[in-house]
DNA sequence: TTTCTTATGTTAACATTGTTCACTTTAAAC
DNA sequence: GTTTAAAGTGAACAATGTTAACATAAGAAA
């Protein structure tokens, strides 16, 4: 007769860090309620005891994730102590990053797959406290000190986000062989985006080199 | 006694005619073989016998689908009766649209879940056909023109590529609600893009209306 | 302490998935 | 006309998510 560890503890919170930790390393669609019974030692169905179903658990995840990418690219956006642009230099630098370290996880929070259930999250989620919001206020504050061209906020956030994303996405994806000049063309990117939100007449300060560089008058 | 229609005639390209069918209303995910042997009324395994199995149909869905991207969008890129920077914008802009017609074949081309096939496909055809090489090429004329900064062509060539992916990524996987106000920002998006790629100093020529205005000479 | 209830686990079973295999039928080559 | 290979069939497999009936353990109630 084999002995059960019937009440296992705290298996749920076991089933979310064991989620995590997978995906850490593999995608998302290779996650089985297999993986989760083999890794916590329990049976396969133990985790409808936590979950409603599988999808769940991937909302718990999408939870997290979010979470984890709040915290490791927005603070930036909301430090007053940096210049403005070097604030969307920095973040725009940290979103790559992100996606970089945590490919199967950016694309489970900003792919197609699990649309409905992000959207479900994001509906009850308090609006201003998105990333986005942060973005399209620290946008505001570029026109207002006229480093940005006056523009809708919204659309001009929506540039920034779409320039981001795309490179992102084409890096994880494959379709980019970066992993050395990876720095080298997110200046690029950046300098090509900046110049193109700019406004004009103003003197801008950084202190972030290569922007030191873009940004000095010339002729 | 059930008579079977043994030697179908054309199944194999049938299957992919339904498959590309299929796809164009829902997600590749949902692309089981009954909804295949289901269309052509035959038995689940009969695909085996055309196709090594599901994968080689993706395959073949995929060459089909680069051929469809490419047909759309590429042949303006190397229409030299259009003012250069018109090429631009119209190619980005069928970049996006195909994206938005076709969301889910885009998401299969250009998306991880079959990137191990694309790459196979993409070793295989040659380079200089592809429209990544086009667009690059397209960069260069620009350069040598004066109308793009000198930059390392590739680094250039991404950036446009990255922003065209980003936004229609973006539209298509449930981020923005841009069903009416699209074109407006595309032209934001590209506005935005090509003023941080232009060179400064050349008079640059086009006929689309917001480029016109966006080039005319200020202060 | 004993009993009852509920949370939390188990096993067995199901439909659906892609896939393989042995078999059958048809078309065409000889 | 016979043979052969191409192109279909159905049965079976393992893996998937899921459900249902059952088992156990922990803690509240007696």
């Amino acid at each position: 007769m084999i002995k059960h560890d019937y009440h296992h503890g705290n298996l749920k919170e076991e089933f979310i860090t064991i989620a995590m930790d997978f995906i850490a390393k593999e995608d998302v669609e290779k996650l089985t309620l297999k993986v989760l019974s083999d890794a916590t030692g329990t049976s396969r169905s133990a985790i409808y005891k936590h979950f409603k179903n599988k999808d769940a658990l991937i909302e718990t995840i999408i939870e997290r994730g979010f979470d984890k990418f709040d915290v490791e690219t927005t603070p930036n956006l909301k430090d007053n102590s940096k210049a403005l642009v070097d604030k969307f230099y920095l973040t725009g630098k940290l979103y790559v990053e992100f996606a970089r370290k945590n490919p199967n996880l950016y694309r489970l929070l900003f792919g197609k797959k699990y649309a409905h259930i992000r959207e479900e999250i994001l509906s009850i989620k308090d609006e201003d406290c998105s990333g986005f919001a942060a973005l399209q206020k620290t946008v505001e504050d570029g026109q207002k000190q006229g480093v940005l061209k006056k523009e809708e906020s919204y659309k001009q956030a929506i540039v920034i986000w779409a320039t981001m994303h795309g490179i992102s996405s084409l890096i994880i994806d494959g379709f980019m062989d970066v992993e050395n000049v990876y720095e080298d063309m997110y200046d690029t990117l950046f300098e090509t985006l900046l110049t193109g939100l700019m406004a004009n007449k103003v003197k801008i300060i950084s202190t972030v080199p290569v922007l030191k560089k873009l940004l000095q008058p010339k002729n």
